[in-house]
DNA sequence: TGTACATCAGTGAACGCGCGTTCACTGATGTAC
DNA sequence: TGTACATCAGTGAACGCGCGTTCACTGATGTAC
């Protein structure tokens, strides 16, 4: 039974897609404030009020780019960390900064979409938290991954010694979410990826123009850098 | 002659400021998108069309706005570095990013329109260049005015050459600007300097629940790590 | 000091636009017997 | 296999909303002589 597909299913399903991607189209085009239900209906030759029997309102077609777009850059990261081996967390964690950096600006209004500003009145249903996890689920990973194990961060900075209560709270989030590695290596793999979005946010927005702009050599060496404090060993 | 006011300059002087008090209220509330002139001068009294003799359109709003956020941003931020003796430069960066937090966290508004997504549709004018980049000055400076020189950033992380152009690139700003520091220090400064922004975004949009939220311990944690790698010595 | 004219702030009506969402409806597709 | 009914996709009209901007106007304020 649950494989079969009667002619309405199909066509539902494919109709939830094309309206995906025309309003990722639009998406693209002029972002996520801009984008409206009735451009997308036109576009696809229907009525505006059909698209209700496919979403049931304009934030539920936004929760679905949202957990798109934070699949798609996933996706396409964990890929690229899968394609490195495990004993060189450093070429790992280069292709990831890479990855991010280049979807977002292939796709500048779908990042702009789930790391800009948020959407006024748009609340994030808890839909969203597995795909927007992956990113830094990679990273992570590839630290826990090392060959002699989680990467000895003390090796170029000084370990300053974390507070009580923030090695509790990450002691607490690496429990919960099993990631394998401790308190220290977590710290800065979360710094690490709130430098590196930081960094894509500000070459995407234009903070960079009159500085470090074009971006390319800037941010590989910035990356190189927060490989070296990660504690990451030279790649081979 | 330049100094007499008369009433109607006076007049228009004190309402150019409630418009933009108003706007900036509006801001406050419900973000860039929903600022609407019309419901500006609704609450002022006054009928939408009267703005026009204030400002010839929302954009020119919207830019007066931008400039106004990124001053009193910047204000601030040179006051507080300003506060502590020059000659500990660490204190005076650990001072930078505390200002750079709590006014975000008491404007998230106004730090969202200036550092999140871009208005559609807007594009900046020259005038926000000089605003916008007062709190990277700031930080720049502090390090150009460490006691002994600008800080030794080998101190920590090796140093990595950087690759020829983007040497050229930083130290023509450099030069553009005076800034007076080399051009390893530059770019550690301008890495710091997204880092910063990278965290406060991340915590203002809500990137940290489920990780680092509440970020406090995990903020100041990140800003020592920071001024290590800057090369800042130890506070007295 | 007083008058004639120029400047300018604010009004009110209008233009033209697009939006999200609801609702009663029709006709086609699917299901049970 | 054929019929009767239930489900559901898509229509078209409507509701109610708010927006930015233009324009001819009035009356008050400022300026020159």
């Amino acid at each position: 039974m649950a494989a079969i597909r009667t002619a309405r299913q199909r066509a539902r399903e494919e109709l939830t897609q094309d309206i995906k991607e025309e309003a990722r189209r639009q998406l693209a085009a002029e972002g996520a404030q801009r984008l409206s239900l009735r451009a997308v209906a036109r576009e696809l030759g229907m009525v505006s009020s059909a698209l209700y029997r496919y979403f049931p309102s304009r934030d539920d077609l936004l929760t679905a780019l949202i957990i798109d777009a934070y699949d798609s850059l996933g996706e396409r990261v964990e890929t690229a960390v899968a394609a490195i081996p495990a004993d060189d967390p450093r070429g790992r964690f280069v292709a990831l900064c890479r990855t991010v950096r280049e979807w977002a600006r292939r796709h500048p209004h779908e990042y702009a979409l789930v790391y800009g500003t948020p959407v006024p009145g748009y609340r994030a249903p808890q839909t969203t938290v597995a795909p927007a996890s992956r990113v830094a689920l990679a990273l992570l990973g590839l630290m826990r991954d090392a060959p002699a194990g989680p990467p000895p961060v003390a090796a170029h900075i000084p370990v300053r010694p974390l507070p009580g209560p923030l090695a509790d709270q990450l002691a607490a989030v690496i429990d919960r979410m099993a990631l394998g590695i401790g308190t220290q290596e977590m710290a800065r793999g979360l710094i690490a990826w709130t430098q590196l979005f930081g960094l894509v946010s500000f070459e995407l927005f234009g903070h960079l123009v009159g500085s470090a702009d074009p971006a390319d050599d800037f941010f590989a060496h910035a990356v190189e850098d927060m490989a070296d404090y990660l504690g990451l060993p030279p790649s081979a």
